[in-house]
Parts: structure tokens; sequence; C-alpha cells
DNA sequence: CTGTTAGCGCCTTCAT
DNA sequence: ATGAAGGCGCTAACAG
């Protein structure tokens, strides 16, 4: 029978069926702009995944000083026009965005959320481990001044990696110094400024840069440069995310592996799951990371 | 009244609306994997432009190894989820595409496009002028033996710039010496491979590289840096795209501002003008492209 | 278990 | 001009 079907070319007309069973088949996911840089590698699997499962699959912008992306949401949601919604960081701590789908009851799951206490479910990376890992290979390679560059503060991720990287100094017994701790947002800009702050402290210059994330550690990189350091024979930086274009600057950066395309896809699923009411095992995934050791960091020069 | 409607919280539903008027109200961007870097940057803008126009924009791989690809497009097409498609390079080379959308009579509108001649409406940048004016630039800082990476044979880009280049060098009278010419497919690994070869030609080794694409040039980077050679000192580097980390890059990168979110985003009004039949001022677009001179380049070295 | 029918919500057509 | 009714193609509920 189904190949008589295929052979006469008929195929369903999905705008019927979905006003039929009162169903978009569509699944959303908000993307806070400029935030995932590498959204086409990640494209493909979710697409992927949507074929398989036969949603498709709607990659929003959300940029919350802009009130079209608001309206935007709310038509979404208003004109059934999505089934379930995966959040990405930091859009989860958006307070428009979190009441609207609460109040709408719309199925979501989060991706890195601020909070993990609710009952929403969520993927996330172990920042905390990951953090601590990169900080203790740090101090193995002999690095106890190591600057550290923070992230924004409506991202989980940003207090994470920060709690992991004191915890292994602690447990090293190296000092914690507020002055090597700077505040970069996680931008080029943001982690080439601070770097500069950093090397202009003199006696206390650090001879090692943990950047908080791939991007801020170009920056990082970018600033060590334009002074002539040498990477790493002077200092040692490293990020984390492992960007695809992070083993293809010079030096390769040494960084945690975090990968963002793996999380969205399995949110994905997850949130696929749910809607057809199939039974998880599980709603809240911890996923581990791992170090990558490259060519921008080495051993502390001895002073 | 409409103030009424909204009050009441009145919104149509969408499905009812495409069931009954045989349209989807969704464009389909196909996209080959990896080409577009920056995909994160470009979504905004494209998601943007679905909302001004009441367009659900949704974004599709095209990897025609992948059985699956086709066999997704093919659904789409069937089942009238799709009411027109950009397509983007290289995707407009792929025969099972073109065959497809063409049988149909499904509206598309192409991408730099290997043919056109067709009827076909499409947006493109002038990699013809762009790369005769880098090369023109180049020569001016004294480059003679310039090294030149070609791109893959299924994108019309990939022989404009070569022309371009070739151009300007007739022009100046500098003679085209094929052994400077190399096929890197414009990937990273492609640029590294083929520079290392073309810095191994001991007396014809050239004084700067024309890497055919951004992408290309970081791996000529890479490879350059991994031998110990300074840039812009003994070799210069200039691409060809602009994607965003070629200015995050050390040294930043020389190269020619094409800029694909801009294309993307014409390509796109272009075609839901031709769905909505509003009158279009020219269906074939040609975008000018203009130099963005950093540190990769500089003086040729005086031998 | 198979076959028939009503209805999803909107748009368009036709009649008033 | 305004208003009522039919139909888009599928699904779910119901009857046989």
């Amino acid at each position: 029978v189904q190949t008589a079907i295929r052979a006469t070319g008929y195929a369903p007309n999905i705008s019927a069926r979905r006003l039929a069973q009162n169903k978009s088949f569509t699944i959303c996911i908000l993307m806070y702009p400029g935030f995932y840089q590498e959204a086409s590698e990640m494209l493909s699997k979710i697409m992927d995944i949507g074929y398989e499962s036969n949603y498709d699959i709607m990659i929003q912008p959300y940029f919350p000083p802009h009130s079209r992306s608001r309206n935007k949401l709310v038509s979404l949601i208003y004109e059934h026009r999505i089934d379930g919604f995966v959040i990405t960081p930091p859009c989860d701590a958006d307070e428009f965005v979190s009441t609207l789908l609460t109040t709408y009851k719309v199925p979501q799951v989060q991706i890195n959320p601020i909070n993990r206490t609710s009952q929403i479910p969520y993927v996330a990376g172990d920042d905390y481990q990951g953090a601590f890992s990169m900080t203790e290979y740090l101090i193995g390679l002999g690095h106890e001044k190591i600057g550290f560059l923070k992230g924004p503060r409506n991202m989980r991720a940003s207090f994470d990696r920060l709690y992991g990287f004191r915890a292994a100094l602690d447990s090293h017994r190296i000092p914690y110094c507020e002055s090597l701790i700077r505040d970069s947002e996680w931008t080029f800009d943001g982690g080439y400024a601070m770097t500069k702050e950093l090397l202009l402290l003199g006696q206390e210059t650090p001879t090692a840069i943990f950047a908080g994330s791939d991007e801020a550690a170009y920056g990082a990189i970018y600033a060590v440069q334009e002074l002539g350091m040498d990477i790493p024979g002077q200092i040692s930086i490293c990020g984390y995310d492992d960007i695809s274009f992070s083993k293809k600057i010079w030096p390769s950066l040494t960084t945690v592996h975090q990968p963002a395309e793996e999380n969205v896809e399995l949110a994905a699923r997850l949130l696929i799951d749910i809607l057809k009411n199939e039974p998880l095992k599980d709603n809240k995934i911890l996923i581990p990371s791992h170090l990558v050791i490259r060519r921008s960091t080495g051993k502390a020069p001895t002073a």
C-alpha cells in the first residue's frame, strides 16, 4: 500500500494535519544573538533531529532591547505556531520570557539555566568541574598568579566557572587575589581590554590568564600579541567552550570542550519526547566536560 | 476595532489560514553545512525579515552525500511546507536540487549562482572586482610573486576571484605563474597544506598569499606561524569574505568585505516580494565589495 | 475492526 | 456594502 501511495505522488498536506490536531509540529530554539558563534554547525544536527521526528525547527533570536523580539515571541505562542521551546542562555534569565512561557504553559527545555531548582527540564554542562580541571592543569604547569575573566551575571556558567577556578586554587593553597579577577562579559572586546589591564599590574602581572570563554580568550590573545609578548613562553592563555575556531588560530587555544551542538541536540530531543508524551528517563541532564590541550599554554616562566 | 480584538486576546490560527490559502507562509534557506561560518549573525537579520513580512523562515542544511538531505527537501515540497527557497552556494550547482525546484516550479532566489544566464533571480557579490582590487593593493605594496588559493569548482566565486586576480596581474604586466596557484577547496586544512607547499618552493617562494577565502587564510596563517615566519614582515596574507573572526585573530586579516548576511537578507526579501506578487525593480542584484585593510599585509620584503 | 462523517478556523465566494 | 455558507485536507469520533 505504502508503495502504491508513493507511486501516485501522494503526500499529506501538513497544514491540514496541523489544523486538525491543533498542533504545529514545530519547536522553537530561542537564541541570544552572538552567543552561539558556531550556529552553522549546530544547524545540521538540529535539522537532522527535526527530520527524524517529523518536527520543524525554527530558530528565533531573542534580543530583549528590541520590543520586536518580544512581540514575535508572543505571536508565536498566540498563533499556535510553536509547540515548545528550547531556551538557550541567557534567555532563561529574561523575565519576560519566563513569565510568558509559564503563564501559557508552553513546554520548554532550558540549556544551562540560571536556576536549576525549578521543575523545568534542562540540559547543562558541568562548568564547575571543567573550570576546576583547567585550573589544576595550569597549576600543574607552575602557574600561581592566574588572571580570570568573568562572564555576564545572567548566565549560570559565569558563576560555576568562577567557583571551579576558585575551588581549585583553594585546594592547592594558592591565594585568591581579587585584582586578578576581571569582568569581561565574555566578549572579544572585554577580553582584550581586561587583559591589557592585567598586563599593566607590574609585579603582580599574571603568568597565565584563564579567559572564561573562548571568545574572551581571543581578545586576550590579541592584546598579548599586540604587546609583542610570546604565548605560551611569557604568558599562557586558555579559554572555555572549544568553539571551532579555537583550533584554527595561532597559537591554537587550550580550552575546555563544552559541546554546544550536543547540548542543543539533547535539549531538542528531550523537548520532542516531552511533546510526544514519551516516557523519559531523566529530564535533567548534566554533561561532563573535558580539557583540550593545545599550544596556547605552557610552563610558567621561571622568574 | 483592532484594539478591541487585541483586548480579547484574539489571535488568528496560523494553521487554518495556511490551509485555507494553500500557502505555508514559510520560506526555506538551503545551506551547505560549514559554508557560512557566521550563521548566528545571519539569523537575526533573517528572522527580522520574517517578522516584518509575516513569513516563517526555515534553515535547512543540504549535504548531498546524505540521502536524508534529499528526502527532506522532497518532503518539504511535496507536503507544501515551503512557499519558496533561497539557495546558497554551492547548492545551486547540485543537480538534484535544481531539477527538483524547476520540475515543481517552486519559486527560488539564488545567491552567487554558478549560472547567471538563467532566468532565476539572484543576488551576488562582485567577486571579480573584489579580487582585482585586492591584487592591485598587493602589487602596490611591491609584491610580485603572489600565491593564490583556489576554491571549489562548484562555486562561481572560485572562478571570478581567480579571474580578478589574474586580470590585475596582467594589467600590471606581472607574469601569471601556475606554480603559485593552488587548490585549497577554501578550507582551513586546504589553506594550511597548500601554504606549506608554497613555502617550500625555494627561490620561487611567494612574498604574499592571496587566500581566496578567509577560512583558507586562517590555514595559511597557521602554517606560516608554525614555520616561525613573521606576518607581514616576511610574508603577507590576505583573505576574502570578511567573516567576523577575521578581525579577532592575530594578526588581524586584510580581506575583502563580502557581506554574507546582507546577501542572504536581500535574497530573502526578494523571494518574499516575488511570493507576494509585488512588482520588483530588479531580480538580479550585484553587490559591490570593498577592501578591508588590517595587519596581515605589508610591504614586500626587499630581497 | 473497518467505513463514514463531522469539525478544526480561516478565507472566499456568492447572495442579499 | 455587509452577511451567510461552503470548502480547504486531514483526524478523531462514532456508527455499523
